[in-house]
DNA sequence: CAAAAAAGTGAGTGATTACTCACTTTTAAC
DNA sequence: GTTAAAAGTGAGTAATCACTCACTTTTTTG
């Protein structure tokens, strides 16, 4: 896909009619709930109270329909997630890296489950397109790996972390996290998460391990 | 689902003519690259050079088709799973707790490298089916949490894993799993699991921090 | 307010879908 | 070797699919 589809989809956005706005509403509810191969165009325009029609004057095909929801969410998303891991989660009291790990995980929960029903049709379309891979993977890696990478040389310089590759580690951290993400709010779709288990999942993950020194000592 | 049907369609798994293996084969292949919804009966029959009625005849409907591609994958391989989990993994040389997770991953890569398309299309229908979710899920119990839960608590035992709740523990541990193997096998396809990256991934999630006393010592 | 542009409609279209059934071919049992 | 059962066929079917287009309604603009 060109950087003009892409731009024009965004732009797209911006002047929606109220009946636009219903059709996305509507097709985000169905494509989260069933997917995009199961949810068929009449569906929608019969639940978004809308003429079939409609539908394809404002986004010509099915495909588009799908592109024009889930690229706006990827090109808001990423960067706001890029300033909030260092203006909100990586403040002067994070002190350890579980802490920055676990003030990230909170941070995008609360960012998840806000937008719960587009982050499933994100994550179960993904899985099949590899154009829309392959049209995200640039985003993810100039918003998200980037400034991932210098938290974690940050907590490496101040001994924090093991001195393994940045590279590796960000594969590492990233599988963590994406698997909290994707179970929590896509596999198990009511699962409530509690703050315990947030508040646990680092100190287990990063730091499972009773520490034997401190054993003998207590 | 009937816990007949589950065992009928394992028991038609028995006897298959060359027709029949050819369906399966070529239906896993499609499933696992276009989809469940993405591939028609047509095509399956055209590619296994097979009548349209011949699939139908054996499997009734595309639905149980599916099916018995899935549950004997899932009827075959969780008790396996529970069964190398201890003669295998969990043998007298597993000193400590990476040791047992790291055997673990090893084993379940080549598991799940072997069936790599079974696994792919399990875990792209997961998600849409909450039949399949709810006719898995007791078997996922009964085969793995249990067998899982008594080596946490062995660990425990041992001095070798902080006391949080087993419940909670298992939750962690599949979460981490998991995603190692759906990302690994499911989101980059291609992506070839280095041996380094295996040995590596368990000692740094779960003891990723620089230990502060034997740094000092250094 | 008139003209142009944009938004919205819904019946219609050809292609494709999962599935059927009357039929033929192959296999197995005695 | 006959027969019955099982396996396999492929043309046919109704339903559904994404999408079109001639048309009406609403909004915007000068």
């Amino acid at each position: 896909m060109t950087q003009d589809l892409f731009d024009s989809l965004i732009a797209a956005q911006k002047t929606k009619t109220e009946k636009q706005k219903k059709i996305i509403e509507i097709a985000i509810k169905l494509f989260a709930d069933k997917g995009f191969a199961n949810t068929s165009t009449a569906e929608i325009a019969k639940l978004a109270k809308v003429s079939e029609g409609t539908i394809f004057k404002h986004y010509g095909t099915k495909d588009k329909l799908l592109l024009s929801i889930i690229l706006p969410f990827v090109k808001d998303s990423l960067p706001t997630m890029a300033t909030e891991v260092f203006s909100e989660v990586l403040t002067e009291d994070t002190k350890t890296f579980e802490q920055f790990l676990t003030g990230f995980l909170k941070n995008r929960i609360e960012f998840f489950d806000r937008n719960k029903e587009i982050f499933r049709v994100f994550v179960k379309e993904i899985i099949y397109k590899d154009e829309l891979k392959k049209e995200i993977a640039p985003h993810f890696i100039k918003n998200i790996s980037l400034q991932i990478s210098r938290v974690v040389e940050e907590f490496k310089l101040r001994g924090e972390l093991k001195d393994k590759p940045t590279d590796q580690v960000l594969i590492y951290l990233m599988t963590v996290c994406g698997s909290f993400f994707v179970s929590r709010f896509v596999l198990f779709e009511n699962y409530s998460i509690s703050n315990e288990e947030v508040e646990n999942f680092f100190p287990f993950v990063m730091d499972g391990r009773r520490n034997p020194l401190s054993e003998v000592s207590s």
